[in-house]
DNA sequence: ACCCATCTAGACAGGTCGGTCTATCGCTAG
DNA sequence: CTAGCGATAGACCGACCTGTCTAGATGGGT
């Protein structure tokens, strides 16, 4: 449901409940339940749905980015760019989801770590691609620094972290090139 | 009170009700409101009382790493490995704090984004003495490190990341001084 | 025309939320 | 001794929480 993703971005996971939910998008409550079990399944269908879209937004730019592997590299802190840029920014949900149910055994904080794994392996293969020495510890590296700026990015609604991690970005493909 | 940041740091920040840390802590409700006027207060002066303990601390690790700059970056990074490695290690609060209350605007979210602006100031000191060429974007960078880092070792309950993130930061502190 | 699945609205349950209030207790300073 | 301050326990408030249930509306397929 477009309106479940809409609030639980907006305003938390947790600081959202049924009702109000329910209220906005216009739909019953028996009809919600039918379909989800619970609040949490109706959470970890809403990653779920957000998982599959956000890799495949961000694996388009990175095949319209054309065939230089560095630069489909670089083209994932582009794409991250324009996301930070959405009047709707509000971070990750996923990092926020690790953040709201911290206990690591949680289904949904489970659920939110297979995305950053997920994004991680797609890194990996990038890195792969462009001859990374060691292609896992280069994707992690860049995972860290993907992060790190989406946090920064989040709490400043600036863009300025996407450039700031695409240029040490850079610099690390140059390095790892050059060895 | 340690009950309360117990409490709000194992489980969060919104799922603790007044109610359950009253309880834990053996106080009574007017007690705590004669002292804070509401939960966001009591929440605002534990970030602020954890984020001097937490500067606090690094700084020791820091001092105790010896003259040489690069040795005491080092050290912050080695500081994060023992802090992940610690039993009840669950993420980082202040970006727990950002992503529970998602608002840019909120005091919550504000107070525990100048806690990273804090940190972030010192290393740009750390990285001034250092010798970098722009400081202020290494340490930028450094910072992006230690809070994927950190978000990865909170989601792994692993010391991994830290070594990891230390190992780009002495390459990027490398390549720094080499230019 | 009818059936049945699916939707709707909304009451309801039992519990928890943050916060206020009263009334009593114990300590300590004068 | 006593006055007063700060703590206590715990009732209480209205609002909200997730989740269940009933009862009626809707609509498409046969």
């Amino acid at each position: 449901m477009a309106t479940a993703w809409r609030l639980f971005y907006r305003d938390g996971l947790r600081a959202v409940g049924i009702d109000t939910l329910l209220a906005e998008a216009g739909v019953a409550k028996m009809t919600l339940y039918n379909h989800f079990a619970s609040k949490e399944e109706l959470i970890l269908a809403i990653l779920d749905k957000r998982d599959l879209e956000f890799r495949a937004s961000l694996l388009a730019q990175v095949a319209a980015a054309g065939p230089y592997p560095v630069q489909r590299l670089l083209a994932v802190f582009d794409w991250h760019e324009g996301w930070f840029a959405s009047e709707a920014f509000k971070g990750c949900v996923f990092i926020r989801a690790l953040s709201e149910y911290p206990e690591p055994t949680h289904p949904i904080h489970q659920a939110a770590w297979r995305h950053k794994v997920a994004v991680k392996a797609a890194l990996t293969e990038l890195c792969a691609v462009a001859g990374a020495r060691d292609a896992a510890a280069l994707a992690e590296t860049l995972s860290y620094l993907i992060d790190g700026a989406i946090v920064t990015a989040h709490a400043t609604q600036s863009t300025a972290p996407a450039r700031s991690a695409r240029a040490t970005a850079a610099q690390l493909l140059k390095l790892d090139a050059a060895a």
